[in-house]
DNA sequence: AAAAATTTCAACCGCAACAAG
DNA sequence: GCTTGTTGCGGTTGAAATTTT
């Protein structure tokens, strides 16, 4: 038996928006909640299905939109996030208060995807396209460069993860650890270091050393990658949990660590630089339209 | 100035997860 | 445990806007 509709479909209105709709859907919002999306547009007397009203006010209408262009350090942050989580939408948002999964999807797809690729970088697996570059295998150049950034980024952590735990760095970290995102890379990485010769490769984002435990953490793009591991980190972030450690305060650690928004230790000193090849500067300059040029 | 091409982004669609009965 | 309804997510579309020819 197939599911019936969200909605009757007949005599429902499609489309763009008028000021009016929107008007009574916000009205209707304010006095009295969205509750069921589905009985909404009836109550709120509009010939659109729930489905619509949901979309129109998570994505246009709510008070806690920020609209204008993205900033360049958004769009940094964009870029790193889905290193990490690849196209999970709605999860990379929720790292950007007031953006939209619709929002940021858009702004992936019509400008930072378009930008990776004019560097030479492909922008599912954030490595250097062999097809970009000297037609079917990476240079010998991008190769080593890239080595060479992965082994300063271990070496830097490494240093680094010593001071963390000497100081308060290391609970910081172990919190982390032990969360449940944590089990969820360390499962990950032994799956991947045992079946996946593409893993060696993938896991480059980020790798720790620490002193008390022998430990590497490795993130997590292949978990965008591998489809037994697709809703890994949906289900942390949906688990529900009334200690400290939720999903999103440890996606959040994650990228906090070891200081907020820090992307140094992946190996440049500069901030961020997760393309040691590349002249990042220019990545960051938006179109006219974003008025970064 | 006009037509064609390209880009942008709001909105739709279908699927999967979750919740309730 | 199964069925059914609801919600949320990601992929895709297409109209409008913008740029190029």
């Amino acid at each position: 038996m197939g599911r019936a509709p969200c909605c009757e479909k007949k005599g429902l209105k499609k489309g763009p928006w008028t000021p009016e709709e929107d008007d009574k859907l916000v009205e209707y919002i304010d006095k009295h909640g969205h509750g069921s999306w589905r009985s909404l547009p009836k109550l709120a007397g509009l010939l659109r299905c729930g489905k619509s009203c949901r979309l129109r006010w998570t994505n246009y209408l709510r008070p806690d939109i920020k609209r204008g262009p993205f900033t360049p350090e958004d769009e940094k942050l964009v870029i790193q996030l889905h290193a990490i989580l690849g196209n999970r939408w709605a999860a990379i948002a929720s790292q950007l208060p007031g953006r939209t999964d619709n929002e940021i999807k858009n702004l992936w797809n019509t400008h930072l995807k378009k930008r990776l690729l004019l560097m030479g970088i492909d922008p599912q697996t954030h490595e250097p396209s062999p097809s970009l570059d000297g037609g079917g295998l990476p240079s010998p150049r991008h190769m080593a460069q890239w080595e060479g950034a992965r082994l300063e980024a271990e070496a830097r952590l490494s240093r680094e993860s010593h001071l963390c735990s000497e100081g308060g760095g290391g609970d910081h970290f172990l919190r982390l650890w032990n969360s449940e995102v944590g089990e969820t890379f360390r499962k990950f990485k032994i799956k991947n270091q045992s079946s996946s010769p593409a893993s060696s490769a993938s896991n480059k984002c980020c790798s720790i050393s620490g002193t008390t435990t022998e430990i590497e953490l490795k993130v997590a793009r292949p978990l965008a990658e591998d489809p037994s591991s697709k809703h890994i980190l949906r289900d942390c972030k949906r688990a529900k949990s009334d200690i400290e450690d939720s999903s999103e305060s440890t996606l959040q650690l994650l990228l906090d660590f070891p200081s907020n928004n820090d992307m140094s230790f992946l190996g440049d000193a500069d901030c961020y630089n997760l393309y040691p090849d590349f002249n990042t500067d220019s990545l960051f300059h938006s179109s006219p339209q974003h008025g970064f040029v």
